[in-house]
DNA sequence: GTGCAACTTGAAGTCAACTTCAAGTCAACG
DNA sequence: CGTTGACTTGAAGTTGACTTCAAGTTGCAC
């Protein structure tokens, strides 16, 4: 035996996912395409990580766009680029990070002062222009 | 006069919305319509604060059907049951910051052994079932 | 071999969050 | 008074990320 091959279904069951969604990430090349067995897609389980890291990176906020570009950075040969654009996207997380946090303060602040606050919270930056 | 009252082109301008979305989110009950000149909106400048507040939230994640109901929640009377929404918006701001912060710790540490590592990194929980 | 669930494809549909378009209105300048 | 530019509306178009559909094929149990 070829060690398991896990059909799309299997792939689904286990990360959350539909068939179609993995067949879209095929598509639009977040997924390279996999060996068939008489038509059928047949999974080797490292493809469980990717569509992990794929679903993290999602709800970390990026597109598949992004994930994409980031996946394809680091196959290319002697990290010219990819470090980088690695640097960039830390960057990004980094000022997730942060406006998630002033959300979390702002939420904390409305439960603190009790009325209508979340309209109205000082912690929230009006353009001075 | 009846203090500054801005136009929605200026509202646009200051907050870096196009005048179409500023419409788009009053038509979807995100902004109270506002007063008119001879059919055109007048904005008072905590319309910006306003507008700000959504553009903060929307950056950490939320939809704008979210935010719509977290600023409705805040003006029942008795905070009966917004702060239970708030509380539950806490939780998902909090989620998110995890899930950033995963990332990053991902992002660093494929800048620290330096080839294929994104797609590798043991960061990434795969599913056991 | 029969049947059924799970798979295949391409095309079309959906949802959010807008943008663009067409056609028209209004204020102000010269 | 004419025209310019910012505004108005409703309707249709766009993008990303999928899902749904129709029509057909395959894998496996019985």
């Amino acid at each position: 035996m070829t060690t398991n091959a896990l059909p799309i279904g299997e792939i689904a069951r286990r990360t959350g996912l539909r068939p179609s969604a993995v067949r879209y990430y095929e598509r639009v090349g977040l997924l390279r395409p996999v060996p068939r067995a008489g038509g059928q897609r047949r999974y080797d389980p490292s493809a469980l990580h990717r569509l992990s890291a794929i679903r993290l990176a999602q709800r970390a906020g990026f597109s598949l766009e992004e994930i994409k570009r980031l996946f394809e950075a680091e196959r290319r040969p002697g990290g010219a680029g990819w470090r980088a654009l690695v640097e960039a996207k830390l960057d990004e997380v980094r000022a997730r990070i942060d406006e998630a946090q002033t959300m979390e303060r702002m939420l904390l602040e409305s439960l603190d002062c009790g009325c209508e606050a979340f309209d109205e919270c000082p912690l929230v930056e009006v353009p001075n222009g």
